[in-house]
DNA sequence: TTCGATGTTTGACGAACATCGAACAAGTTA
DNA sequence: TAACTTGTTCGATGTTCGTCAAACATCGAA
């Protein structure tokens, strides 16, 4: 559990997010990021086994879109709203609007805390 | 060189118009169409062998990027803009004029007519 | 009909990817 | 110290992807 890698702003690539984004685990992700609050990675339920999950994770994360913050031995993930919308404008906003719209990248949920 | 296949407006989906979009390549000939006016095949001058090209293309076309009209023996390649723009609002818009500040897609560009 | 131009399809290849379970590392708690 | 919790990393597997060259199909021209 080292400390994880975050691009730079400037160094966000738009290829690379757009195909991170273009996984519906990924999508889902961040579409459950989408309203700014940060979320405890224990709280994230994908279907998918927690080393996938820990594998999507870090490409959301080295693509730029979230950032991830340790506490002791647990992690909190939140997405990399402002950056984003600094380098690529309404980029983000589009992406979540329409996979809110479309119920795209569905099967991701919480955990614990229950829907909503 | 049979009639391609397109899917319906409403059946274009988020995740792989995201993916389409997330190669340089294919970013980049979004970026040569962004201005709306349809291209000959052969104008089209990616750094790949033609049947590269070709399959990119036919990514595009399937993810509902793109439209492809046949005259003849030759096509002919255009945004499908306001289709995307309909299902996704703000979407392209936001993808193109990133593509457009940073320069992604590079490698791409047109043959024969010159640039611009 | 024969030739040439234009894309598409096929087959093959290595690289990248999504996925899992198991082993591991780092804190926290008993 | 000895568990236990929480994610990460590793190794393996099967799939998808990007790429090319070559063969093919189709249309127009000679």
């Amino acid at each position: 559990m080292k400390q994880a890698h975050h691009p730079a702003t400037e160094d966000v690539a738009l290829e690379e997010v757009l195909s991170a984004l273009g996984d519906p685990v990924r999508l889902g992700l961040a579409r459950l990021l989408a309203d700014g609050r940060e979320r405890g990675w224990g709280q994230l339920a994908a279907p998918v086994a927690k080393s996938t999950l820990s594998h999507h994770l870090r490409v959301l994360r080295d693509a730029g879109v979230t950032r991830t913050r340790q506490e002791g031995t647990r992690c909190f993930v939140v997405l990399r709203r402002a950056d984003l919308d600094a380098r690529f404008p309404g980029l983000l906003a589009a992406v979540l609007e329409a996979a809110e719209a479309h119920d795209a990248g569905a099967g991701v949920g919480l955990r614990g805390t229950g829907p909503a």
